[in-house]
DNA sequence: GTGATAATGTGTACAGTGTCCACAATATAA
DNA sequence: TTATATTGTGGACACTGTACACATTATCAC
């Protein structure tokens, strides 16, 4: 029985060896397929193997488990956004290549959104405050959360002379509501239903408009 | 005994008289005071002075009252619209008119997501579909959704001369979308905690970027 | 090695939920 | 007045999160 296996089976030994690890990637594999609500306690259990009480000597109730799937998933969106960053062939002018990588940023927003739609309305739904912006189980490869991601393409903007750097300050609130707005009213909102396609075409217009805009 | 007064107290008929108004009322209550978790069938019917039971007879289950929540959510928010509306001072300008519309709506739109989050959150994220954008039920004084408040106030811009008519197709997802971003961020995202005045500032200078952008 | 101690998983129990079913009370219409 | 449809009740069931006492096992001082 493998070790860094920790999925249905039962298991021999008394001590799981790893329940913190697969009690999270069972609520996160829930959270994928149900949203929110499909991620129920006595279910993780289950699906770890264990009695419904053992969570709780790694979480200290539902709500905790549920803010660890929300950095869990933050952090695939960070990934999300590296992989699209990554795609980007530099022009070597340094405005058009700010320009694409605050372009990739919103688009892998998007893309994430609609890929993963359960983790992703809980990744922006159960966080007390800001102060995680930079937590740890938040961040991608590359140590950046997709909060500081998108500020580091906000700096690059500025720094190519694309944005007056009066408009810099709180700008990350102004790009991320446009397309978390759209990500909101496509998941569960009333946009719900539209194909993807045309979804990805308004994605591109919404882009515009921030591009424009901010 | 007021027939009209639907709420805590016994009652002495066996029948309750408006129980589906009585029944709603208070499931926007709870909705304003909890968020969608508050609306509890057997709290709601418990505050109607009725058994659990007695709502499956005017909604087939949690579900439908929850959806009949959202709609009076989103008639309370065409109000504020119009309310908004109404305190504009006409310049006569033509295009500085419709620019004032369009920030109206938007303004009126974070006002109520901040004045009543519970009611606001449910009001997005319980429809099937786009169906409902002409939903009676949802629609304010001028018997207007918000949605249809919205693109009134883009036709104006267009009329105007102020927004190019080959951009106003879907212009209603994009500006909807920046307002929604920011008050979901507000209310249960990231940005939760930042105080009221300054969200009233990030809020104007998110319309600045959409009436620069769209 | 051998215990003491801390960490981790189990079993039972309780209050709460949405909803199904059979039944009771009342309004409505023939 | 009487048949029928509407509306509210009571009991039951399968769930849920979680508090409490208990069992098992790892860890570490000696």
């Amino acid at each position: 029985m493998n070790k860094t296996d920790t999925t249905t089976q039962k298991r021999s030994t008394y001590r799981h060896g790893d329940l913190y690890r697969a009690l999270l990637e069972a609520a996160v594999e829930l959270a994928r397929q149900g949203g929110k609500d499909a991620v129920v306690l006595r279910e993780v259990t289950r699906q770890a193997g264990v009695s419904p009480n053992a969570a709780y000597r790694h979480f200290a109730d539902l709500k905790s488990l549920l803010q660890a799937v929300a950095w869990a998933g933050q952090s695939m969106l960070a990934i999300t956004m590296e992989k699209e960053l990554a795609t980007i062939q530099l022009s070597g002018d340094k405005a058009q290549d700010a320009r694409a990588e605050l372009r990739a940023v919103g688009t892998a927003y998007l893309k994430f959104a609609c890929a993963e739609p359960g983790l992703f309305r809980l990744a922006f739904s159960e966080q007390p405050d800001m102060s995680n912006a930079a937590n740890g189980a938040s961040q991608g490869r590359s140590g950046l959360t997709p909060f500081q991601i998108l500020g580091k393409a906000l700096d690059d903007l500025v720094e190519a002379g694309e944005l007056p750097a009066e408009r810099r300050p709180a700008a990350e609130f102004f790009a991320w509501s446009a397309v978390h707005g759209l990500a909101m009213l496509n998941i569960d909102g009333p946009m719900r239903g539209v194909d993807s396609a045309q979804f990805e075409m308004l994605g591109q217009r919404l882009i515009d408009m921030v591009e424009r805009g901010i």
